[in-house]
RNA sequence: CGAGGUGUAGCGCAGUUUGGUAGCGCGUUUGGUUCGGGACCAAAAGGCCGCGGGUUCGAAUCCCGCCACUUCGACCA
């Protein structure tokens, strides 16, 4: 036991030194996940799935609540289907992958491995709807979709990934649209309240809408490099698939008319945004309400009497309480070596229990937002940790809306644009055209993220950052993942 | 797909310039002492040096080809 070494020693490069370097370390060191010998693609490890299960569940418990159902779907998708509707298709078709042969024989059509899964759901829907009283249909399915990227990064971007996608329809205009807004607030919601991710929702531009969709809005976070992350799509797609589909039902009049669709879609992506968002030079820092671990309790000398006892009363004091606790009795490793690696996992609190602490009838608490390690009553401790986690997981939000918001600059000039996108985003006013945004992700590798609902109030000025025509859109430029 | 970089023990790397038969740190195994911030001592195990070909008495090292991974661009949840 070397006495000497009493300041905390880092094994994960600086985040100010090399993000990307960071990210990856602690994606390693968590054992959130590792890649896979598949081109692209990667495992996710038995704590990164549980931090999953935990996005699932809550996503999953307010789905049910708007009344979307569960279901599967196949993963392959015949061509024909894919090809049906014509802007989806050449969204998409660089970036599926193709079964041709199956069992030894070539396929006489081939297979799409689904990109995404709206050309299966819709050719469903043309069989399902009959009436305006089969509607709305409202689907929701927890699987993997594969896009075979160029260029891969764990979490943010891999060739398969998890996720979940949700697809409806609806009578009318206005109900779809009605939809895709209420999907979006509700993974605002959780994205906020649960994840602690704050989120900019909004309107994509036409350029950056999704293939085939007459509106897509999105939340987009801000990473602590300054970049953006899509943390979630809802999409309006109006009749543009009802029309390829003939998905047709017979309204209240007995006319034949086109249903509207949605879809919309969050992934294991979220898991690369809490660690890029919350992550400090110790490693991962998880919001109470997404981790699968809320405090993990640490005997220390646990050879001597009656520790190992109190631990094992606290801990079942805690799980009753509800709370998601792990006593980590292993005892190959140093409390020094548990320190480090819950901390690194980012467990929001550790409870220490020692013979000094029981001497004292307490607990030593470490809070891992803030570092802090202070005493606490065994007396009423299920109370207090609960509190404590309701303050860890607001203060994770709180310092990362701090951050957001300082890094949110107003600008009026591409000058002042091109500052403004080197560490966030850049908000600004912009004409609409295409060109203006071709040119900032040609000068300054930016792209537009999203307009905020509220365009009058947040507006600031009426010419175009870009090309100084008159301008009415607000407009969110950034470097994004 | 364009431009770089890297492939050597589970992980991180040195060795390649100048060819001579495989090294270091961490981890792992065994034993002992430890236990309030990644413990210490001792012993041990672990290699198709990315793959294929060539040059050579001899190749991790030189030459040719391929593959994989990776960074930055273009494309994307």
């Amino acid at each position: 036991m070397a006495k000497d070494k009493q300041e905390f020693v880092t094994y994960i490069t600086p985040r100010s030194e090399d993000f990307s370097q960071w990210y990856t370390d602690v994606i390693k060191q968590t054992e959130l996940c590792d890649y896979a010998p598949v081109r692209g693609c990667m495992i996710i490890r038995p704590y990164g799935y549980a931090i999953w299960e935990r996005i699932q569940a809550e996503m999953d418990a307010r789905f049910k609540e708007t009344g979307a159902q569960n279901v599967y779907f196949p993963m392959l998708i015949p061509e024909s289907l894919l090809l049906k509707e014509a802007e989806h298709v050449e969204g998409f078709a660089p970036e599926v992958a193709w079964v041709t042969q199956g069992g030894g024989e070539k396929l006489q059509e081939r297979l799409a491995v689904r990109p995404t899964s709206e050309t299966i759901f819709c050719s469903m829907y043309s069989k399902w709807v009959q009436t305006w009283r089969d509607l709305p249909m409202m689907y929701n399915q927890w699987c993997s979709v594969m896009r075979w990227e160029k260029a891969t990064r764990p979490f943010l971007r891999t060739s398969e990934f998890l996720w979940q996608e949700g697809h409806t329809i609806h009578a009318t205009a206005e109900e779809a649209e009605e939809e895709t807004l209420k999907m979006l607030e509700v993974y605002r919601e959780v994205a906020e309240n649960v994840l602690a991710l704050p989120v900019y929702v909004g309107r994509k531009s036409d350029k950056e809408k999704f293939a085939g969709a007459r509106a897509t809005y999105s939340m987009e976070a801000m990473m602590q490099d300054g970049k953006a992350l899509q943390a979630g799509t809802s999409h309006n797609f109006g009749t543009n698939f009802a029309e390829a589909f003939n998905i047709q039902y017979q309204n209240k009049e007995g006319k034949l008319t086109y249903v509207h669709e949605t879809s919309w879609g969050v992934s294991t992506r979220l898991i690369g945004a809490l660690i890029m968002t919350h992550g400090d030079e110790r490693g991962l820092r998880l919001p109470p309400k997404v981790a699968p671990i809320q405090a993990v309790i640490l005997p220390i000398a646990a050879h001597k009497g009656g520790v190992l006892e109190a631990c094992g009363e606290l801990f079942g004091q805690l799980k009753k309480a509800g709370i998601r606790v792990k006593l980590d009795d292993r005892d190959t490793v140093s409390p020094g070596f548990k320190f480090n690696d819950w901390e690194l996992k980012g467990v929001p609190l550790r409870l220490e229990v020692g013979p000094r602490d029981l001497e004292n009838g307490v607990v030593t608490v470490f809070r891992r937002d803030t570092l802090e390690k202070f005493t606490v009553p065994l007396e009423g401790i299920e109370a207090k940790v609960q509190e404590l986690l309701d303050e860890v997981q607001q203060t994770l939000y709180d310092q990362a809306k701090a951050f957001r918001d300082e890094r949110t600059v107003k600008v009026t000039s591409l000058t002042e644009l091109e500052a403004a996108v080197q560490n966030g985003f850049a908000k600004a006013m912009w004409c609409g055209d295409r060109e203006c945004e071709d040119k900032i992700k040609e000068l300054y590798n930016a792209s537009s993220r999203n307009m905020p609902f509220d365009q009058e109030g947040e507006a600031f000025g009426d010419t175009c950052v870009c090309c100084g025509k008159p301008a009415k859109k607000v407009m969110f430029f950034a470097k994004a993942y």
